[in-house]
DNA sequence: GCATGTCAAGTTGTG
DNA sequence: CACAACTTGACATGC
């Protein structure tokens, strides 16, 4: 068992700057990539920070955000690595970063966000995904990530079809997004049935979120779709990959798909415990949900963590 | 200093 | 029709 942490720290020195399209046009061009290139810069060696982080609390897996290189496809102000001031330097950071993760085993993963649609029927959206899923390919090469994860996107009326043009898409995809790509279950539109024939069916990997999956059911148990989840990772000769998380006001009354602080025990699936398998921890309390999560279960399970 | 509104982008469901 | 929700937080602005 692998617990992973999702971007971020609340208590540990670790953080990650931004910036946005509309501050960097009021610069002339070298004056943004000179800004660019600072973040960047400061974005690789906390990322590298973060793993040092994760590796000392025992934390197995980390999800890397996405707006790593600030605005980097934005159609106005995007650049390439090679346009920066400190583009090698950066480079470098990234390798450093590659080989930590691989050395203490550390898996990290990406989760591009709700922008990024492959099935839309809208041409320009598909284009605007790719270019962004290709930036996240880069990424991902330079720092061994194996895990691009997305969501299938919206319905439009056929969930077929959509899906149909999901796949339509995949050859347009390099070698490096589609090797990684992985498709999760969503809490409004698809679900682990709507999705595992198909992840099955084009040996993409299914992300297995459990929380969405009780906000909304489909009739099969957690433990099947956790077993038919396993056996797409299997085929592909890679480890299980999985999301917790719990409702901020419960499960009883209000809405049950805002995150909660921490992990609620009881949301653990028991069916989990002892599975050599990734699950990463969305939890608002971040590093200390993570930490909190491996006591109650060494506590409340007795299980070994990892 | 600190509070508050804004930030590239998609889609769905709610009030 | 506007707005929140989704892995969210951090930055820019104005007091």
């Amino acid at each position: 068992m692998r617990l992973g942490l999702c971007c971020l720290f609340i208590r540990e020195p670790v953080s990650f700057r931004t910036i946005t399209a509309k501050s960097l046009l009021a610069l002339p061009r070298d004056r943004q990539l000179q800004k660019l290139s600072e973040i960047c810069l400061h974005n690789t060696s906390n990322l590298h920070l973060a793993l040092e982080t994760d590796q000392r609390l025992g934390i197995g897996a980390f999800r890397i955000m996405s707006p790593l290189f600030p605005r980097m496809t934005h159609p106005a102000v995007g650049y390439l690595l090679e346009d920066l001031p400190e583009g090698k330097k950066i480079r470098q950071k990234m390798e450093e970063a590659r080989i930590f993760a691989r050395k203490n085993d550390i898996r990290l993963s990406f989760h591009p966000d709700q922008f990024v649609v492959l099935s839309s029927p809208r041409s320009q959206v598909v284009a605007n995904s790719i270019r962004e899923l290709e930036y996240q390919g880069m990424l991902a090469d330079a720092v061994g990530a194996d895990v691009i994860n997305i969501h299938a996107g919206g319905v439009y009326g056929d969930k077929v079809q959509t899906l149909q043009r999901l796949k339509d898409v995949l050859p347009h995809l390099s070698a490096a997004v589609r090797k990684r790509l992985t498709l999760e279950n969503d809490d409004v539109s698809y679900t682990p049935r709507d999705l595992l024939s198909f992840c099955e069916r084009f040996a993409i990997p299914f992300v297995y979120d459990v929380h969405h999956h009780r906000c909304h059911p489909d009739g099969l148990s957690v433990e099947q779709a956790t077993k038919l989840a396993e056996n797409i990772w299997k085929d592909v000769g890679r480890e299980l990959y999985a999301h917790i998380s719990s409702p901020r006001s419960g499960w009883q009354g209000g809405n049950p798909k805002p995150h909660a602080d921490y992990i609620d025990p009881a949301d653990f699936p028991a069916c989990w415990l002892g599975r050599k398998m990734t699950v990463d921890v969305e939890a608002k309390a971040k590093e200390l949900a993570v930490i909190a999560l491996m006591h109650q279960m060494k506590d409340r399970f007795d299980t070994p963590v990892p």
